[in-house]
DNA sequence: TATGAATGAGCCTTCATTCAT
DNA sequence: TATGAATGAAGGCTCATTCAT
């Protein structure tokens, strides 16, 4: 199988680029990223990653949007944790925010933002399409949870889309805070800790009456 | 008195070149701000530039930290509005929110944010002095507010720092999923909402038991 | 016949290389032609290029030599008219300087030369290779039929070579100021008018005594 | 006088590299020749040459123009000369001739014709600012100067445009030829022997009747 | 002190050329 | 044999930074 084989180096090569190229994106930020670093770390010549990629600006923007589609892919996944609440559903928020708490705080995510925002002047759309994968997409899958909790008596009545606005910054707003902006990791403990006030918090203001 | 007048000149001109910096530095990036063009804006030249500043680095962390000054001073004379509560609790602090919000989804702090954010690998400490002045600050005099309400009842027994904190996040989260990241300014009225919803959250989860 | 098919097929292969070449090099010069491009017009990959001809230099050489070729089979066919001047010397004269002027101020012919002069630096010895082509075969050429008019009596008696070099640069030289070196195309009046002239000057000069 | 003489440092380095750009593009065509050495020639770096030329392009333009008025110049002082034809008309016109041909073969106009033909794809006008001042104003000066002696009755009647261009045509062409198109440097002796045919030949065609 | 001019270093990009299929 | 993909080398241009006035 010829083809396929060297169809599938071409592909692998092309992502082996995408990746490299997040990665020293996320290491040096845009203006100070080489082209040549990319092309190192991805174990290829740099004008491969011209053959490949076009331009610098290319490269960054399809390397950013494709991070984004992963960690997007992620946060879905957790949010579909809620559609099957169980019987303690605090246990199951504080599982539910946890876990979100990784992925939002995580590198992949992080440096997405970092690195949409610090270009946004040279790619105003880009931070646009990065939050809405990052944030937007999460907020509504958690919207509809919160909307199926809310009707089956278990949340108070609301509007989900505040909710679930509300939920993600009650877990996300303190994580930046806790964890420096990023300088320090967060401990697993810490992440915890975050979440269940997080939750604790949504619960009381989100009980029913 | 000639020597004043240049010392006060120099000055001047010391301060002039920095805000000149700020706003190049938010408009382009660091790296693709020139000194050139920060130079023109001061109305000064570029060997100018260099005999205040040293260096770009250097000049970049001096504006940063100035502009860091100037929001910080609006941030508490902000939660200082909280020492008088008034007898309307909700109404007060709606105020103080959407005041907060206001500087905190501002140009000069977002692109304080922004910039530290960006540079953090080139400047890893400005990310910590810029996060204190724009937002542990204003927390922690947050803080010392709730507690008095605590003590005094109307709000329930809590952690202050955790219940500022959570304040803040319930404040500036949906202000940034609503302004698309600073993409869309915000209207008066939206911001209002932000702050109203997230003052009604919050007296919820804390309200006396 | 399979072989002589295949070697026929690769003859015209490499054959439709050289005149794309040389079309291509007319259009952007030697450094500003790419392989890539005449590989294009050719209808060929670029290896391709490579396996019939070597080098870009080689491709260069034998597109330019090959052109060079063609133009001096149509200068050579012109000087023979001369052979059997006919009764009216001017007339004939007037005729072959026409066609002269045509071959010379030809597309195919001033871009060999602006090639080979553009080059020489590189090509050192291009530059001979063409002019022999392009001009001195056509001079001695005439030199030969001039002779001959001498020694008929038809013209007086002189220096052939010298004679054929005037006449050319009598029909040339105005060609290269009235066609603005190539900018304009001449019309065929403007190109006959030309031709006279110079066919006048050359045979008040060149008359019998 | 400290303006007057940074003021001519700064036109003095603008020169140089002008002269310098020459120099090399005459050596090795534009494309070949580097803006690196052309630095170099002239004894600055590389971003002085951008700072007082822009682009390469415009270096380009300007170096070539600049050698064009020069050898306009030349030329026109020696058309000059033809205003005091003296006794011995023959010995004025080769003196006349000798000296253009020494000015039109010469290195200067010659690489001028060469960069001028061999970039007219990328800067289409140049050979046209380039062939005015090298042949057309040589040109028109001399047909001045034939009109007055053919008034004067030392020629015969003519159009003393074409009469200077055929003057011209029969001097440049065989130049053009005995030199080899530039490859051989012609003697003194060789200049003259091709001067005088040229002379020859014209007052022959041009003697009164 | 403030400035016009000069510089050294570095980066993006392109292209002729060669493997591997 | 013909090709898609990869590479090594090189060049134009910019910019932070420093002299000299």
């Amino acid at each position: 199988m010829v083809t396929a084989t060297s169809a599938r180096g071409r592909i692998d090569k092309r992502q082996a680029i995408l990746a490299a190229a997040f990665t020293v994106f996320a290491r040096h930020g845009y203006d100070q990223a080489g082209v040549q670093e990319i092309a190192a770390e991805a174990g290829v010549a740099k004008p491969t990653v011209y053959n490949h990629l076009a331009d610098k600006a290319n490269l960054f923007r399809h390397a950013v949007l494709a991070a984004a589609e992963e960690v997007m892919a992620e946060n879905l996944a957790i949010a579909e944790r809620l559609r099957e609440p169980g019987g303690d559903l605090r246990a199951t928020l504080e599982d539910v925010a946890y876990r979100m708490a990784r992925v939002c705080a995580g590198e992949r995510a992080r440096a997405l933002r970092s690195l949409a925002h610090g270009q946004a002047s040279r790619f105003p759309d880009l931070i646009d399409l990065v939050r809405e994968r990052t944030s937007d997409r999460l907020s509504e899958a958690l919207a509809d949870r919160l909307a199926r909790l809310s009707l089956a008596g278990r949340l108070r009545r609301c509007d989900p889309a505040l909710a679930a606005e509300q939920f993600l910054a009650l877990l996300t707003g303190p994580l930046e805070a806790r964890s420096r902006s990023g300088t320090r990791t967060l401990s697993t403990a810490d992440t915890r800790t975050v979440a269940d006030a997080a939750v604790d918090t949504f619960l009381r203001a989100y009980r029913p009456d």
